[in-house]
DNA sequence: ACTTTATGTCAGCCTTGTTGACTTTCCAAG
DNA sequence: CTTGGAAAGTCAACAAGGCTGACATAAAGT
């Protein structure tokens, strides 16, 4: 009920503040909505030859990512159940794609590895995703991206952030 | 098989095109994707609460943004099958939360509108989501949030892009 | 009169999420 | 050494929300 009607035009200190208006916002949502659809698009193409889905893509991207990884961080990253991941795991494992090896340290967990197979299909999925944000990233321009990726990352819930700021150049 | 050893460090120009690496893509990859996590959440939480999903969500927004607008015209913003958003849209029209007129010029036609009810749910929905979307554009500023949005739409298939760029205010 | 378009609907399938219950393995504290 | 609890796997059942295919109806267009 606090600022309703469309127009906090100019901020206490002077600023514009037009950028947060309800239709801006209403636009940022909806460049949400529409971006997201083109970003998994080329890779849904791809998955739907092997028979797989996105569920499948995000754990072979973050097994890469992170090799070794275990399942409950695996887990905690994308927010699903460990029955939900365990299907996913299981056929993946199955069809020869990840490797999941006993701890060595704690025989409990399982460490997860892409196989030759695995790491070529993430691959190929990759290269699709990476290839339309290389072309959004160039025709946005440096600055363009940098905003970009303030904006998400200010987007993120605080545990999702700290996932995305662990995925640091460090290996 | 072009650029792969992720250093194209410097462009023809002599530009820096430090952000177009490999590194890069991948971190903006997973900006989108903890990020749609976020983006989706208060929604997802609201929803849970009448039952509903994120189809319902949709469907609500774009009827919202666009009243009076057709099935047909919904279809290609959202771009699922008639069975699918019918299902949906069964939902709400029974629920009373969407009104489902017949065309006057061409009475084959259907076009949508919120009840009270369902602006009601609108405003509960979009005020979630533009309370975290706010909070983001105002930790990062109108410079990342014109970025954020250049880079959003380049994203974006061309087919969404016009719906996207539909949206303006004029109406 | 015939064709096309817009919509709705039925049936059935798949993926991917959920909960709940249960087992096995195994580290670690008592 | 025993036991508690954490990590993992598994089974069953279910729901949302995608999909396809087939078919019905009304109205518009040719």
């Amino acid at each position: 009920m606090a600022e309703r009607n469309a127009s906090p035009a100019m901020g206490s200190r002077g600023e514009s503040l037009l950028f947060l208006t309800e239709d801006q916002l209403r636009r940022g949502i909806e460049a949400m909505f529409f971006a997201y659809r083109g970003f998994t698009a080329d890779p849904d193409r791809i998955l739907q030859e092997y028979g797989y889905g996105r569920a499948h893509h995000r754990a072979i991207h973050f097994i890469n990512r992170t090799p070794g990884t275990t399942v409950n961080n695996l887990l905690s990253i994308l927010g699903v159940t460990k029955q939900s991941l365990n299907r996913v795991l299981r056929a993946l494992v199955e069809d020869g794609l990840v490797e999941s090896r006993v701890g060595t340290r704690d025989k409990r967990e399982r460490h997860l590895y892409l196989t030759d197979e695995g790491k070529a299909l993430e691959r190929d999925l990759s290269e699709a995703q990476r290839a339309r944000m290389r072309a959004a990233f160039r025709n946005a321009g440096p600055e363009a991206v940098a905003g970009f990726r303030a904006v998400l990352e200010q987007m993120m819930d605080p545990e999702m952030r700290r996932h995305y700021l662990d995925g640091v150049d460090n290996g």
